[in-house]
DNA sequence: TCCCCGATTAACT
DNA sequence: GTTAATCGGGGAG
């Protein structure tokens, strides 16, 4: 399966983040194993957003934010979490996608035994538990998605015929007004499922 | 330097 | 529904 070229990235992170559902999370271990998943919920990220890492400006944190489309950009959180994002729009600008679940679909065993559970649905459903799923921290911050090695997204022509949802982000303070949580209906995807309609904090 | 708190999760009651 | 875990980022002083 092909990857998605830098122009796919290269757009706002509204328009990046639904159009990246569908599509597959592919990871390939130090050990040569391979992991892939099927991305069923973003969050766009945009420059002028309060919601934003980068809202502030340019810290060593977010600098990957601020360069070219198609690389990662990575985060720790709460002293023991780490998040991926995909990073968006032209050089220069601070945009990007998060990627906050997905459904496993090769690996599954790697992924458990990081994971520390069996339970499929457990596995990637959730910022912080899909990165820990694909042994993803702060090493590939800055991976180029487009050519490296590590960490790619991968085509499927069948991403676009689910119907998409959206709704306010998870987890944020401002910036609640925006409806920029994407995500295929399913078992698959973080808060509450069934609804669609995140709780509120 | 100090201090608060987070784009979360798991384990409680 | 509530809360502990756990620490780096970054604004305030």
């Amino acid at each position: 399966m092909p990857r998605l070229p830098r122009r796919s990235f290269a757009r706002l992170a509204t328009e990046v983040a639904p159009d990246l559902l569908g599509h597959v999370l592919a990871r390939r271990l130090e050990d040569g194993g391979v992991l892939r998943a099927r991305i069923v919920e973003t969050e766009a990220y945009e420059q002028d957003d309060p919601a934003s890492h980068a809202y502030r400006g340019r810290t060593p944190r977010v600098g990957v934010m601020f360069g070219p489309p198609g690389h990662l950009y990575v985060y720790f959180t709460y002293g023991m979490h780490h998040c991926m994002n995909v990073v968006t729009g032209p050089n220069g600008t601070a945009s990007a996608v998060l990627l906050r679940a997905a459904q496993p679909l090769e690996g599954l065993d790697r992924m458990s035994t990081r994971r520390r559970t069996d339970r499929v649905l457990d596995l990637c459903r959730g910022p912080a538990r899909l990165a820990q799923a694909f042994d993803v921290d702060r090493d590939l911050d800055g991976a180029d998605l487009v050519r490296g090695s590590e960490i790619w997204i991968e085509r499927d022509p069948a991403a676009g015929a689910a119907s998409i949802r959206s709704g306010p982000r998870v987890g944020i303070r401002a910036g609640t007004d925006r409806p920029w949580r994407f995500w295929i209906e399913g078992p698959w995807v973080s808060v509450s499922p069934g609804s669609g309609v995140p709780s509120p904090r």
